[in-house]
DNA sequence: TGTACATCAGTGAACGCGCGTTCACTGATGTAC
DNA sequence: TGTACATCAGTGAACGCGCGTTCACTGATGTAC
């Protein structure tokens, strides 16, 4: 039965980037076929091409809508908290949960994805994406920072976001050993500790 | 022709180790055949299950390997230092090196291999094998800490070391824009100000 | 508004290719006398 | 020490399989009258 409505095209993109923003997360650029991210959208793998020119083309957009959500979650975090002190620690909170180690699908994607970014080449629009995306949550975190001074609040963000990404990173790749919660306690206790003093 | 001497055996199987240390660090696990990794020892394909029952055995080992690499480096780095401070910033200024985000190959494997052991299941070997390099390396950096409370410098070497690894790891993924160079300095700027202080 | 037809989103077989692993074979190594 | 032979490390063809991508086809959608 083929040939669908227009909205219904556009509800299948979405549902193929938002399939692959998960599984790619989950398993790697490398370690989901086309076919696995068709049939996880509902698809079969041949219409793949009529909406992406190549499996590259979509990594760069999954990337993108990952960090987006990423950045909408936050943002969801901060709401109604009552100054930056108590925002930043809601997403430096919800960030390091253990519940977030073992659900890398819908985890945030600047620690789901370094590895599998930095083994692209230079030119590849998934760097462009993963940075973008960076700067995007880099930029929140910039903006809760107490200090005056804008090189400040730059620094305090990026050693903020190094620390977050690094431990929860670890704690994926030491799950089930102990050190994996040693290693989120530490970090969180390090940066909320940060804010509070 | 075949059937090699014992010594000989010895160095194919040491040299496979190696290469694949280095490749699995370049590559990912997914990102290496066994036939790529043979021919970077100098061997062909078909030897490979003289040496490894599987492509996963040599993970395995070969992630041990990169660790062992990495702590000999480190103290390498301490020696003929004055005190536990300047082994620290000796260890640490190597460390995040922008020559390393270049080299993963002959770089730190916690930082090359977070995202793909973390994709294995956790009763793969290379879990435990990775799980092991960690703590090896920690101990260093707790050896190292200024505090006389035990559970403070485990706390003060978990800290650097998620620091380390997330700072290298983004570092990698943003290559080629300002924010990695700004992610190197930011973190040896707060881990080195740290010691100082 | 109804009808006739062109469009094109999605299907599934097929492509060439590289993967992890197996195996019959080879011939230098190691050993028994 | 020298010789005859068994061993077995390494070779390369072959296995079944899954990959990214292509393409002829289908039939509901969208359009022109």
């Amino acid at each position: 039965m083929p040939r669908v409505s227009k909205e219904q095209t556009d509800l299948n993109r979405t549902a193929i980037e938002q399939a692959s923003s998960k599984l790619f997360r989950e398993k790697g650029f490398n370690g989901v076929s086309v076919a696995d991210l068709m049939a996880a959208a509902g698809l079969t793998h041949g219409g793949f091409y009529g909406h992406f020119s190549s499996k590259d083309e979509l990594a760069a957009v999954a990337c993108a809508t990952a960090f987006s959500e990423a950045s909408e979650r936050w943002q969801k975090r901060m709401q109604g908290k009552a100054d930056e002190q108590q925002a930043l620690h809601a997403i430096i909170d919800g960030y390091l949960s253990s519940q977030k180690v073992r659900d890398v699908g819908n985890g945030c994607p600047g620690a789901a994805l370094t590895t599998d970014v930095a083994r692209e080449p230079l030119d590849k629009p998934v760097r462009a994406a993963y940075m973008a995306g960076t700067e995007e949550l880099v930029e929140i975190l910039t903006a809760l920072s107490p200090s005056p001074d804008p090189a400040v609040r730059r620094k305090t963000a990026l050693a903020q976001w190094s620390m977050m990404v690094g431990a929860m990173a670890l704690a994926r790749a030491t799950e089930g050993y102990p050190i994996a919660n040693e290693l989120l306690a530490v970090a969180r206790e390090q940066l909320l500790g940060d804010i509070t003093a």
